[in-house]
DNA sequence: CCAATATCTCAACATTAATTGAGGCGTGGA
DNA sequence: TCCACGCCTCAATTAATGTTGAGATATTGG
């Protein structure tokens, strides 16, 4: 991932209603949502508004869309969000594993736990 | 982690010279760096420019500071750095494991290297 | 105490981003 | 075909953010 990348996903990440439309799609899983379940799910947020934060993420690399029948449906870019936190975190360590590990554990009780109980720490 | 401090962290990365300090301080580990050598690596960054953007990124809870002499040295706080990956992955798998564990071997890649010599993708 | 170094603070300006409301386009059922 | 629904696009307004330059503060050594 380059920068000007990193710098977009992080950019459409800051933004109060885009990074709760992520977080929703995150936890959607690969099926994704429609645009009107997803501004449900928000509460009050004007069709435009929601619109223009979709579209906002979706220039980002961190969502796309289909469309199914009417509606709209928006899933999460995995790639684009494992691609951006090891942007991150790249060279974290120099020495010092121990520094960057908690990151590696906080990632995995996600998505190992055995029981779908995840851990919200 | 709650929303609001991921909002002011996504905030502070999503700018040029804020991504590329905290990218610096990761890489730079534990011991951190002096504000000066900071700016020296980045290049063309005034003094008044470089001084807002670590105060942003302390204020964000990603960078701390400490006096050496007369020099101030920021460092990476790494725990934040995991709370906010988590927080932004938080409930990402919904029975589809297989869509979020890139993003810890992808992390790991960095931590686990045995060499030193840390991947880059 | 004074000067030099390193860094921070402040205020004005320039730039960029978010919200709103009106209106348009594509889809599916009557 | 026509209407209703879901969602998008556009332009204007308002708000937030980044940059610059001048000056202030803290620390060390002479």
């Amino acid at each position: 991932m380059e920068e000007k990348q990193a710098l977009d996903a992080f950019g459409a990440l800051s933004q109060e209603t885009r990074l709760r439309i992520v977080r929703l799609l995150v936890a959607a899983g690969p099926e994704g949502m429609p645009a009107g379940a997803i501004g449900e799910a928000l509460g009050g947020a004007s069709s435009s508004r929601l619109s223009f934060h979709l579209s906002h993420l979706e220039h980002a690399g961190l969502a796309r869309s289909r469309r199914g029948g009417r509606l709209i449906i928006y899933s999460a870019v995995y790639p684009a969000l494992s691609s951006l936190i090891q942007f991150l975190m790249r060279d974290c360590c120099q020495g010092h594993p121990e520094v960057c590990t908690p990151a590696i554990s906080a990632l995995s009780s996600c998505c190992l736990s055995t029981t779908g109980e995840n851990a919200h720490a």
